[in-house]
DNA sequence: TATATTTGCATAAGTACTTATATAAATACT
DNA sequence: AGTATTTATATAAGTACTTATGCAAATATA
């Protein structure tokens, strides 16, 4: 028995954050399940200021439709985040033009495929045609109340975010190319050899008996990585490159747990890699994943590398 | 602009909370326009408890699906306007049992037709037929804002909850006779003289010279006052009996303030009043109203009286 | 050009919920 | 019967808004 819904529409302001205050504390856990720092009552600024680039404190007011000290402390909260930066104004010194952080636009372009399926379930559960605004708020706090909501969200997170591993098939071969010139280039120089290996994948990864894996998540190639047979039970970990577009999703650390979980299963006897001290973060995440530093020798295939590893098992 | 409008079923959390702090925030001015002591977010909890009678914490909590102590917290507001009472359960020590105070079963059937108003406003404004959620929100928040929600409340105030004075007509005749009877019976006792008086309104009261007065609220009588002549530019204000129904209202002291009017404009010397000392409010009412107590005389018209008061202008 | 007003943002305190916890009485368990 | 658990309510503190007010910079006014 519920005696708001029998209330008449007097009830309707309690009704309206009743519903209000549920569907954020679900929004909330999803954040929370996803490992996301987010709240969802700081979307509408912070959406405000990814969507405008540059604002003000005055102009988020405007456009959200709420007072000024309520964005203030949107703003403190996105700030305790790192989300956003302030900036003084050069003529106005009462102004301060906000913008997303560094991390800030990351974690926007982390939550963007999270909020379509949170839009798609809402909508799926408030778009039908209904005779009055009680009757499609009583349906859709129904749905949030036994889980159907929940439950959507989670099958679809299932199926577009989670994130999986496949093997080398020739349909992916340009990715292997695209991402790693694309990294290459932006940290080294491309030499032609380079070019020609990773372009023909097939005969230069594959055909001497290693392997390519990519990271698929919802039908889309994210990163890519390769094991080059050395010897038999010995595979350079090489090639390893994640599309810029899905940097900070872990990409690179599922491909390694990949790759090690493969080794053990087919008893590999060791993993090595070559790699440079100037990719502190890289060097991070092998040690983390246990590799340990051994000598680079005298003839190593590649002149942008100074430090090698080895994960023997 | 309103961003939230084009967040997106996103922002539909924070939408919900706008709309509903926009609602109570307009339903508060109303309810202190009319002068009534009552907050909208109480109206779950008191509606609660008027309805089931006698109820208690827990009870309400399952009811209206909010956490207990929120319910704690309305039980605390609802005591401090003195609207219900707590009684602790005879067996179980731990139970409190609610029921409206005198004061709440007042303000109960006060708020009554300012609820039918509300509810009919929101009506208005929300029974339609479309196509989702947030078409209904949006239609529903523009009428809020725009005024037209407001607008529609105050004329209906206007029709139906204001109370107009009306002069005496034959078909009211029936309310003179019914009002009077039930309060002398209350009060004192019914005499035969007393029934044949107001029984025949026009021949003891009207065609002497005197004026019967009506207060009608939305073609309904509420309460009713006589004047009767005692000689020229000198009247008897009598016969003043509100229907229990509508008590409350303050219908007396409009119709006090009626006759004072009316007698000011029409240039009488004075009016006088006769009543009886246990009737303390009553009195305390002529006093306010500028009346002055006088000796009663020997002769006095009325056996129940024991006091007599004058206003002279 | 001095003074008043307006503007942009910050701070403080209030509100009506929430979660977490306390307290005391009633009930269940052994 | 004595102890543990459950139940009914209260209290405390947190949250995300609100209103009210403060403060400094910019702009208008005289």
């Amino acid at each position: 028995m519920d005696i708001l819904h029998t209330l008449g529409e007097i009830g309707l302001g309690s009704r309206l954050k009743r519903v209000s205050d549920l569907l954020m504390k679900i929004t909330q856990q999803i954040y929370t399940n996803q490992n996301i720092d987010f709240d969802p009552y700081l979307f509408p600024a912070f959406n405000t200021i990814a969507k405008l680039e540059k604002t003000t404190n005055t102009e988020i007011r405007e456009v959200l439709h709420i007072t000024q000290p309520a964005v203030t402390q949107n703003i403190n909260k996105l700030l305790q985040k790192e989300l956003i930066e302030l900036q003084v104004d050069d003529i106005d010194k009462r102004k301060k033009w906000i913008t997303l952080s560094k991390k800030g636009e990351k974690t926007f372009n982390q939550l963007q495929p999270l909020w379509n399926i949170l839009d798609r379930a809402v909508k799926k559960y408030t778009v039908f045609s209904a005779e009055s605004l009680i009757e499609h708020l009583n349906y859709f706090e129904e749905q949030l109340k036994n889980g159907n909501y929940m439950e959507t969200i989670q099958e679809q997170i299932k199926t577009e975010l989670a994130i999986s591993i496949v093997s080398f098939e020739e349909q992916y071969a340009s990715y292997f190319y695209d991402f790693n010139v694309e990294w290459l280039e932006s940290f080294f120089y491309v030499e032609d050899y380079d070019r020609e290996v990773l372009s023909k994948p097939q005969q230069y990864i594959i055909e001497p008996g290693g392997h390519i894996f990519y990271a698929k998540q919802n039908n889309e190639i994210l990163g890519t990585v390769a094991l080059l047979k050395n010897k038999e039970g010995v595979f350079e970990l090489t090639k390893m490159a994640v599309s810029p577009k899905h940097q900070g999703k872990k990409v690179g650390q599922l491909l390694m747990q990949y790759c090690i979980d493969f080794a053990k299963e087919n008893s590999f006897e060791k993993l090595f890699l070559y790699s440079h001290t100037k990719l502190a973060n890289a060097i991070y995440i092998y040690r983390k994943y246990g590799f340990i530093e051994i000598d680079v020798e005298a003839d190593s295939p590649y002149e942008r590398s100074d430090i090698k590893m080895e994960l023997v098992f």
